[in-house]
DNA sequence: CCTGTAAATTCAAGTTACTTGATTATCAAG
DNA sequence: CTTGATAATCAAGTAACTTGAATTTACAGG
């Protein structure tokens, strides 16, 4: 096998460890925050995102719009989000994420941030440009076979 | 130096979307073959991994063996997988993942998969073992912090 | 301006999945 | 061959999730 088939069977692989990892580090943290999996994912996307709905949150975790209530119920009374009203559609909430209330959080997710921070500076322009290629294909390719999936039920 | 720095900040950025796309292709995918979220990780865990008892896997995901002893049932009886002995500790368990018996698993991931192939097959060496760089280090960093998660409890 | 339909959230009742603690069987060591 | 630890399971109780209905608001068509 030449040496360039076998970079794409490294890269291949090197993508499925990737996402390996990134499961054990969510359930290690979780369980390290004393939050439910699903609630820890709630936080991370709310923490990406700044602000979400109740309707985005169903989508992001895989639950009900009723169990995402009751997950919201439980994160706003340990009081790490609020809910606001949503002054451009009145059935609906704004969820914002308490930061102050998270110190824990912060620092166990900014420990992981600052060390890609520090993998990424050490590239060039041009690898860069090769990596955020790569990245942006990668998903756009879960994106449409997510919506392929989605589409036929 | 200020292009420099909006592209390490648009694969930070790219970082972030490739984690929720891949989140919300494991939905839709759980969703579709009928088990829940955890039971479909797990599953997954089982064949990339090469995770073999129900000791280790209650490591990987932070269940407890009870946990994982229904977990497993449900999954057995759905012939995703199969329990054996253990010749050499007559106390364990074997798990096997019965490829065979998934093929709509084996379908959809595969649609991905070759997707992702397809990506790969268009970048020089140079770029690929760019990418596998970038992907080995992530990887390496998440663990890291991982581990440095699961030592202190 | 109405009216019907759809969307966002919540609520109540029933189901599923998880935890804790005990149990059985086996191992490993002295 | 006894002691203490480990692997998996089981039973009972708790926590989380789903389903389906209710409420409120948005929006499009007549």
């Amino acid at each position: 096998m030449d040496s360039k088939k076998e970079l794409q069977e490294q890269v291949f692989s090197a993508t499925r460890e990737y996402g390996v990892s990134s499961v054990l580090f969510r359930n290690a943290i979780s369980r390290k925050i004393g939050l439910n999996v699903a609630d820890w994912e709630c936080l991370s996307l709310l923490t990406l995102r700044g602000i979400s709905s109740p309707t985005e949150l169903a989508r992001y975790t895989g639950l009900t719009s009723g169990s995402v209530t009751t997950m919201l119920d439980r994160l706003e009374a340990a009081e790490f989000i609020t809910r606001k009203p949503n002054p451009n559609d009145r059935r609906g909430v704004l969820i914002e994420v308490n930061r102050k209330s998270t110190p824990a959080v912060g620092q166990l997710v900014g420990g992981v941030q600052k060390g890609l921070k520090e993998i990424i500076e050490n590239y060039s322009e041009k690898d860069l440009k090769t990596i955020v290629g790569f990245l942006n294909a990668f998903t756009m390719n879960v994106r449409k076979h997510t919506d392929a999936i989605e589409e036929d039920s």
